[in-house]
DNA sequence: ACCTGAACACCGTTCAAGT
DNA sequence: ACCTGAACACCGTTCAAGT
């Protein structure tokens, strides 16, 4: 049988190329793809559909190549730990991605998939059906907000510190660079659980 | 004396011209800015210095069109409650100006003013001094989420209900639109507080 | 001091034309 | 089926030239 004429494109590879300009410029173009692969601009417009979905294409391959595990047989606290945790080291290897991501609707279904797990997980917490969805938000929330930190530039706050002193003592108690959102984090993260477990009824036996 | 000559331009009708663009499509050019004005679009270079530079005006026309009450003297958690509301509801009016202002670092000073007084109020709530960082990015984080829910499309997961059922109860036991995100900042304030509360370390009297 | 017009180096998307 | 080249309608920024 005749081999298949080697394909000069594929889906992979446009993502793999946009993903590299991201790591290296913080952004990608259709222009600079097609540079980076030796195939015309307009070429790309045979796999993908639009600047947006090369975008869902990104956070799809970020999630599938750092898989969360199963978490139903878990106590819920130690399963949101697991898959909050999970979601954001999915940013970590790649920080200047994030900011095309937030902007944008989620779509990849293995993100909706791990927010079944975390509406399970909440279930298991026993808080009140009515504030399951709001507790979603919240994590929502948080890990959006601890992905974007790593973008963080190194000095948040201008010059004139006399005029915020609580602010600079904060900043100088703290650590720099990769340390300071480590920790920021994990503060987070158990302050959060903690939060949303004194939002459960507590039942009488 | 002579009356100054009418000026075509100004920084603050650049910035009206901005928002108002962004409320009505959702983003702003110079090329529609110099049309909405009426001059030509080079001369927008003699006010501003970039589109950053607009993006920064338009977060401090935000704050200082809102401005927060003095907290100093209220308890911490309520001083948390008042600052990260008026932090939010500064963005309720013009939601789709969000994205443009959360992939960008903040150096307005109205902005860094209310983080020194969160910072205040979180040393007053009796934190270990290197866990008040921490909890400000924290808080943060949830600000930030929570404003840029505003844009949240009103569908956010997909077809396919079957294949999500702890999610689709979540999302049928949920009012729409504003409600929804109105519950959500509700709740999330309170069970940040609540969890910010647990990481206090009790004194013994 | 302020404004204009033209130019430059970019974008995303479409489409007729080729093989 | 896949790829190309050209075109279109946009961007942000600079700069010489005018008043």
């Amino acid at each position: 049988m005749p081999r298949p004429r080697s394909t000069l494109l594929s889906v992979e590879l446009i993502v793999e190329a946009a993903l590299k300009l991201v790591d290296e410029t913080g952004d990608f173009s259709f222009p600079r793809i097609a540079r980076e692969l030796g195939v015309s601009q307009s070429s790309l417009y045979n796999r993908i559909s639009s600047r947006e979905h090369i975008v869902e294409l990104l956070r799809a391959h970020l999630f599938t190549s750092n898989p969360t595990p199963s978490t139903t047989d878990a106590p819920w606290d130690e399963a949101l730990r697991m898959l909050i945790r999970g979601y954001r080291d999915c940013f970590a290897p790649h920080p200047r991605l994030v900011p095309l991501l937030v902007t944008q609707t989620v779509r990849a279904a293995e993100v909706i998939a791990m927010y079944e797990d975390l509406t399970l997980a909440l279930e298991r917490s026993g808080l009140d059906a009515a504030d399951v969805a709001p507790a979603l938000s919240l994590v929502d929330y948080f890990a959006l907000g601890a992905a974007l930190d790593f973008t963080a530039p190194e000095e948040v706050w201008g010059p004139e510190p006399e005029k915020y002193p609580a602010l600079t003592r904060a900043v100088r108690s703290s650590p720099s660079a990769p340390e300071r959102v480590e920790r920021a984090f994990e503060f987070g993260l158990e302050a959060l659980i903690a939060g949303i477990a004194t939002r459960v009824k507590h039942k009488v036996n």
